[in-house]
DNA sequence: TTCATTCTGTACTTTGTAGTACACAACTGG
DNA sequence: CCAGTTGTGTACTACAAAGTACAGAATGAA
């Protein structure tokens, strides 16, 4: 019973996403998401807050994504090597290439200084350990598909590891191949 | 024959990396590095230059310390096994506790999307370069120490993958024992 | 059609901070 | 002791960007 939005939120909230990921937070301005969504500041503030809980909308937003898919893919009947190593491989272009470059906006915002006392990082923090979480839960399932003596919980953790710092060295634009190889060397601990 | 300096620049440089560090590039204030090492901004230009070309300098002098230690520990004699793991061990301290949940120097400059045109990331990736490079030609020059068909160039960047992964997970406040744990499971990829 | 309500766009204020002008202090060579 | 040179401190300017006031537009309900 009044005037209705004249846009998508999703939408904003997505172009706000590639704004963060491709300038950092700080760097990102305001003025640059409205230009880009089309939209005019007050609306945004109005739907979303100030900068920093329109980040944190992106951030959830980012997480559950990526989260979903995990937990689709980390499901699949078949051993447990191959579905962890689908999981990983999936990560391939994003985190190689040109499409790669601006790594994760999860790990950016763990690597931002300013972000240190805010809700960001409680969130930040939920995902690696629901990430993690997943892995665990997999692996200890089919622990009986390793070796004796197999640790579980150590090389979920051990594949986060690989994972994150796979991520953060897309910034320097790394080969895909190279990437694959890693994953594949790394997969190896599962036996 | 002209006034003296009233400060030692290496002293100035240390108080910048810490408030970097802290902060992250953009939200460190160039008000806040001269509070805090207690020159004026007027001598911080002078010096340094301005904030872009002071943090290029805080930046090569973290990397010069990095890959200086390195040179030392990959130089030992013994098995190349043994070395790089305690070179990775040496890295405990600062990717786990309150002493490394502000990261890695290196890794959010590379992570901070301001900084992405920039000569820092031309630092970045030699350092990046020159430490696989260390590691590369440690394990190439004792080949002979590991299995038949071991890959000295893809563990040397697997390596680097693990400890950039270490290196980024500290933000949330790593565990030592379970960052040991890791290096150790990492490590007998080198048999 | 009209009213109440909510959204939108322009234009503004405020603030934090990078960078600098300028007068003065500290030193050295002659 | 003087002159020339370079560093220092105060106080300023310039500017970008976060956040907002306000007038007007778009809807549904009566």
């Amino acid at each position: 019973m009044a005037r209705p939005r004249s846009f998508d939120p999703d939408d904003v909230l997505e172009v706000a996403r590639k704004v963060f990921l491709r300038k950092g937070y700080q760097a990102a301005s305001l003025d640059e998401i409205t230009a880009a969504s089309g939209i005019a500041k007050p609306s945004l503030y109005a739907a979303f807050g100030d900068k920093s809980a329109l980040f944190l909308r992106v951030l959830d937003r980012y997480h559950d994504g990526i989260l979903g898919w995990a937990e689709r893919v980390l499901a699949q009947p078949g051993p447990a090597h191959d579905v962890i190593r689908q999981w990983l491989t999936g990560f391939v272009p994003y985190c190689s290439g040109a499409k790669g470059s601006r790594g994760c906006l999860s790990i950016n915002a763990a690597t931002d200084g300013s972000l240190d006392q805010t809700e960001v990082r409680k969130s930040i923090e939920r995902y690696n350990r629901r990430l993690e979480q997943l892995l665990r839960a997999r692996l200890r399932a089919d622990r009986a598909q390793f070796r004796k003596g197999f640790d579980p919980d150590l090389t979920a953790h051990t594949i986060m590891v690989v994972h994150t710092g796979l991520m953060t060295l897309a910034h320097q634009g790394s080969d895909a191949k190279q990437v694959q190889a890693v994953i594949d060397q790394v997969m190896t601990l599962l036996t």
